[in-house]
DNA sequence: CTTGCATTGAGGTGCGCACCTCAGTTATTC
DNA sequence: GAATAACTGAGGTGCGCACCTCAATGCAAG
């Protein structure tokens, strides 16, 4: 029979009263008491019954996800991937819910995240960007013992905040072997285009795909990023306009996670199909682009394990717990038609 | 305040006892107590706290992964996977083992599963070629209540038995499209090498393979499988010779979970940074090969994530709960250098 | 030696549910 | 209508732990 905290006490030779002050760190327990009862745990190889701990805590879990406003379809992705999980964690005294944020307004994101209370939030995954204000925001969330973890965005690591999320480098590296495998040796350019170039993710994702291409394919010819700031009329102007004047481009990486504005506008001025085409993101449209061969690869990062990730994380940070670190590891996935 | 059973006997308007028999579908309620419970169920939306109910049953789980002998490193990943979980798993009530069958002897797989009790084990995992004989002791298993998972083997679904693994077709296929897009549209033969075409995920790769070169890039030749039978002796001596008799080979699919053996006879004779080479696996001769590019890519299943999946599913069944479906589905990975 | 404080033990309560017993009530059957 | 079977409720116990109170000890400083 596994041995309980009365066993553990019997042990150690001390009474259940002080096992319980020194497994939940309470005060009043001497050096010595305090070791007899961590060796004995050792010896009897002691584990709480996390059951009876649950129980007895009878405390729930209430974690918040802060995402971007956006009509970005991957956003739309996780919306529904924190919505199921809300609906899953419901038996687990877990409360999951989620609020969305204009993201490029620092100020507001702070002011959000300083008006949260430890009374009404134990965790927060914040995807957004970095800048001072939230940085400092943060701080103030981790000194009232609000777990944080960022969330897919902000690779600056905040020391004492998890990160979920892939290396954004490494992504962007991996669409440059793509790109530069897929256009078998041709010459010719390559247009980049993103939402926005001011997030560190662009940035990483940009700076891998250059070192790649420069290192392995270095007769590609990869044009300035072009931003499309979400703005699809903007995008329906710029990106056919740079098809015209550069008509030797042989291949398109769309770097952020909207790859339906971009693509179909340039799919008003070329044929997809005749290119090579690497976005991020399995969203309906990437998956339906792949399907009919307007996109040769994905690069993606599933939603769903990211949801369920930054949540695992946080209740075992609640729990000061360490989360298990292998499971919790973001993979930067590869999709082709294929694999889907 | 989330409700609790004793809330929902007076909703429902009966006692606890009638409560606890209908949540435990225990004998001798009335279809109209049944209903009024039911009802109130949904009404007051009551969830059973899993907490409480673990520490009430004081229940425990014991799976047992029921795996190849063999010295292939994939299967050592799995087995260093499963013990890692072990480890994990011994807070949350759940022991979790793994036993070595000879693979060929279909009879003494069938002979091992009729012995295990159900007083002994709740679940296995059970990683084995189809024949009738395991798939009988299989029944019989499902007969004793002991839950029985296909493990990464195995796609002729036994109904009631859940699977873990992916789709081989696709994962053949990706293979595939891999050394299609891979080798750029030259001509020439493509090596298949495997451990042997007895096994049905075997059979399924290669179908999968063979149907999307056929449609996608008719111009490359796939000569037939060769068979190592994990016969190192046997694969140095055929597959070089097979590579002198084929001098026009271009690519390499190792279609088993064993890459290294055949690459490494290989190697001897061609260079193989000189070919696409495909293979399956994570491994640490994997990993390295995609390092120094002797191979080009990975087709790969996590077996953490395997590993884990299993048994979730497992719990699940034991609690005669469903399985979260879409955390559960392991995908087809494709590993480049860039995305390690 | 006394005061004060840190330490310890004994004991109780409750978390929400499973599982059991037993007496009592309501349908069914002949 | 009586015997039988099917149902129902009241109540208790225990799962392993967290959290609380209170009395009793130890130990140090003054």
């Amino acid at each position: 029979m596994r041995p309980t905290a009365k066993d553990l006490a019997e042990a150690a030779g001390v009474s259940l009263a002080t096992v319980d002050r020194v497994l939940n760190d309470r005060p009043n327990v001497s050096k010595k008491a305090a070791r007899s009862v961590n060796e004995a745990i050792e010896r009897i190889g002691f584990i709480r019954n996390p059951a009876a701990v649950s129980l007895a805590r009878n405390k729930s879990y209430r974690f918040r996800f802060v995402l971007p406003r956006s009509g970005d379809l991957y956003l739309r992705e996780l919306f529904q991937r924190v919505r199921e999980l809300k609906a899953a964690l419901k038996a687990d005294l877990t409360e999951v819910d989620y609020v969305q944020i204009p993201i490029d307004d620092a100020h507001g994101i702070a002011k959000y995240l300083r008006g949260i209370h430890d009374k009404e939030i134990d965790g927060v995954a914040l995807m957004a960007p970095e800048s001072p204000q939230v940085r400092d925001a943060v701080a103030r969330l981790l000194e009232r013992n609000i777990k944080v973890v960022q969330f897919l965005s902000g690779q600056e690591k905040l020391p004492a905040a998890d990160f979920v999320g892939v290396d954004n480098f490494a992504a962007g590296a991996t669409a440059g072997k793509l790109i530069g495998r897929f256009t078998c040796g041709a010459t010719g350019k390559v247009m980049v285009i993103a939402e926005t170039m001011q997030s560190m993710d662009s940035i990483q994702r940009r700076h891998g795909f250059d070192t790649k291409i420069n290192e392995q394919f270095p007769y590609l010819q990869c044009l300035p990023s072009i931003e499309t700031h979400a703005d699809e009329a903007r995008a329906g102007q710029i990106i056919p306009r740079v098809l015209d004047n550069n008509r030797d481009i042989i291949a398109i990486y769309v770097l952020s996670s909207e790859a339906r504005v971009p693509l179909v506008a340039a799919a008003a001025r070329v044929d997809l199909a005749n290119l090579v085409v690497v976005a991020h993101e399995r969203t309906p449209f990437t998956e339906a682009a792949l399907g009919d061969n307007r996109i040769d690869a994905v690069i993606a990062q599933d939603p769903g394990h990211a949801v369920r990730s930054a949540v695992r994380i946080m209740r075992a940070r609640s729990d000061a717990r360490e989360p298990l670190a292998a499971q919790e590891r973001i993979r930067i996935e590869v999709l082709l038609k294929e694999n889907l």
